[in-house]
RNA sequence: GGCCUGUUGGAGAAGAGGCUUAACUCAUAUCCCUUUCAAGGAUACAUUCAUGGGUUCGAAUCCCGUACAGGUCACCA
């Protein structure tokens, strides 16, 4: 009769099952006491999700504040699902919002002692780990195919008992070794399984940084730790990882509550200690009235490409996160007077349970907020950037002269209450078309939207008189002096009480002459301040745009 | 279906048995400021904390039941 040394040799052979000589690879890391290790490890599956930018954004958050380490982890075990070309994209997305990994994965090579970073390329240290555990009689081969799994199945809720491959229900639990040893030597496949000694009758319970006291059944499925194709399933690769890695917080979605008895069980079995557990509430969305997780598929905001592609600045998406994330950013956030993340100290207590629905209005107020505050060349330098994949045309209008384009989009904000009139970068190009005469001469085209009670004549000679009249200098007040002046003249009432006495006898007041003007100026009725826009427009192209023909 | 988690206004939420006439922020509405808009300022917006019961002098806060919502039960993560 063959050993579980046996056995596990002919499993594995060759393959060094001493957790000692494995450890020792990997050394206890030294970090200032307090010090978090986190990591972000993301299945290259597609492109960043809303729900794992929060989460990443809450490890590096939690390493970056108390001196710890952040990692980037890929966790590609499963070969259908990754999509190539995935990794890369998610790291770069993490980065461009200033997400930079301390450790981890990267397409250059890894960077950090506790590599490899992708669990396809570690498949020699789970293996190590699983034949550890065969030795120990705590896991065992098994031969059950796809399709005796769901015979079993079939039978147990045929049955009305629990389905799954647990205690009597795990066939292949204890089967003789010399079988076993038969049946890999006659070349049949099987699998890896954990044989848990829990009892589902039983309570687990852990204390969730976020939760708190969670109980739960005890586990007691016998789950696949390494597969068929010889890489190690979530559930196992997660225990090896964050131990070898030196993980102090597992942060990751709720999904993972229910599972996190197996993981506990694998951590003590190997002989290790677990990290300490949070579990963040998933992002929602309302959707005809009921509740439901932010859909890739259905939801634009899902991906986080759509912010980079409607032009939100990375900052804000973060702010806004982090407001869902603790409720008190907010409030610190006004109190300070600062948008300034790093600044802030995150804490899972703030934190709540259940999950925030998606709220653009809030990302749109932060947004401005944030854009507002960014000024000058830094600020042309990242709409440039956007403008680049996203708006060819705004593009061109950037480099057809980068210092007016900068005087058009920080208009106002030179003041106390700086203005904020987009939230996004793909808002821009609307706002400042009238600066650009190309596009003032499309709104030419189409009509300048001039109060009807004005005829045509009327209108060209007022604003002749004022583009040879108006003061051009930098004095908002003597500018308005000499812009009333000429409305006077015109038959307007410039005082308005006077005015509201008997509009008859007045061509109108001061703010109807000032419409004309910005009509003629802007295209619109609406605009940012006249004198302001005056100024940038400057002398010339304002003389062309108060002639009309 | 079993198990887990959650439920305070349109949204994010504060709240830990009396200091809550339920804070704060976004959204919305009205008003003010103003040469327009944006911004800014002011005001309004939950007789009540999913619901039923209980404990208590006193409950959004503690206990039990119910409803609803989300998650999970893979050789996916």
């Amino acid at each position: 009769m063959p050993s579980l040394l046996d056995i596990a040799e002919l499993v594995l052979p060759g393959v060094d099952p001493s957790l000692e000589h494995l450890e020792a690879i990997y050394p206890k890391r030294t970090l200032e006491a307090g010090a978090e290790v986190t990591r972000f490890a993301p299945s290259p599956t597609g492109f960043l999700h809303t729900g794992s930018l929060f989460t990443a954004l809450i490890g590096y958050v939690l390493a970056k504040q108390s001196k710890g380490v952040f990692i980037f982890r890929v966790e590609d075990t499963d070969t259908k699902r990754t999509i190539k070309g995935s990794d890369v994209e998610l790291l770069e997305q993490l980065i461009k919002f200033g997400i930079v990994p301390d450790e981890g994965w990267f397409p250059e090579g890894d960077k950090g002692n506790y590599g490899p970073y992708r669990q396809s390329l570690r498949a020699d240290i789970y293996k190590r780990a699983v034949k550890h555990l065969l030795i120990e009689g705590k896991a065992y081969v098994d031969f059950a195919t796809p399709e005796d799994l769901l015979k079993i199945k079939e039978a147990q809720e045929a049955s009305k008992v629990l389905p799954g491959y647990y205690g009597v229900y795990a066939r292949d639990r204890n089967l003789p070794l010399d079988e076993v040893e038969r049946r890999v030597k006659n070349g049949e496949s099987y699998v890896i399984r954990y044989k848990s000694m829990g009892d589902h009758n039983l309570k687990t319970s852990f204390d969730d940084l976020i939760r708190g006291h969670i109980e739960l059944q005890d586990n007691d499925m016998d789950i696949v730790i390494l597969k068929r194709d010889g890489l190690p399933t979530y559930h196992f690769a997660h225990v090896v990882d964050d131990h070898l890695m030196g993980t102090t917080i597992v942060n990751r979605g709720e999904e993972w509550i229910p599972s996190t008895p197996v993981h506990l069980q694998l951590f003590r079995d190997m002989g290790w200690e677990a990290p300490r557990y949070a579990h963040l509430p998933v992002i929602m969305k309302l959707d005809h009235g009921n509740k439901r997780k932010l859909s890739k598929r259905k939801d634009p905001e899902a991906s986080v490409g759509y912010f980079q592609e409607m032009g939100y600045p990375p900052e804000a998406v973060k702010v806004y996160l982090m407001s869902v994330a603790n409720s008190n950013f907010e409030e610190w956030s006004i109190e300070n007077q600062s948008l300034d993340l790093s600044k802030f100290t995150f804490s899972f207590g703030k934190m709540s349970l259940d999950g925030a629905l998606f709220d653009i209005d809030k990302l749109n107020y932060f947004s401005r907020e944030v854009l507002s505050q960014m000024k000058g060349l830094p600020l042309v330098e990242e709409i440039k950037d956007w403008a680049k994949t996203y708006s060819p045309s705004l593009l061109e209008k950037i480099e057809r002269d980068p210092a007016y384009f900068s005087k058009a989009i920080d208009i106002e904000k030179e003041r106390s209450n700086p203005r904020k009139d987009y939230a996004k970068f793909s808002d821009i190009e609307a706002s400042v078309a009238f600066f650009y005469d190309d596009e003032f001469a499309k709104m030419k085209a189409k009509g300048l939207p001039f109060d009807g009670k004005y005829d045509r004549a009327f209108i060209k000679d007022f604003l002749l008189d004022l583009s040879k009249n108006m003061d051009y200098g930098p004095d908002e007040g003597a500018w308005w002096n000499s812009v009333k002046e000429v409305a006077g003249k015109h038959g307007f009432c410039l005082v308005n009480k006077e005015y509201k006495a008997d509009p008859a006898a007045y061509k109108g007041n001061a703010a109807d002459a000032a419409g004309i003007l910005r009509v003629a100026l802007t295209g619109s009725k609406n605009s940012p301040n006249l004198h302001e826009v005056i100024g940038i427009l400057g002398h010339d192209r304002v003389v062309a745009r108060l002639t009309l023909d």
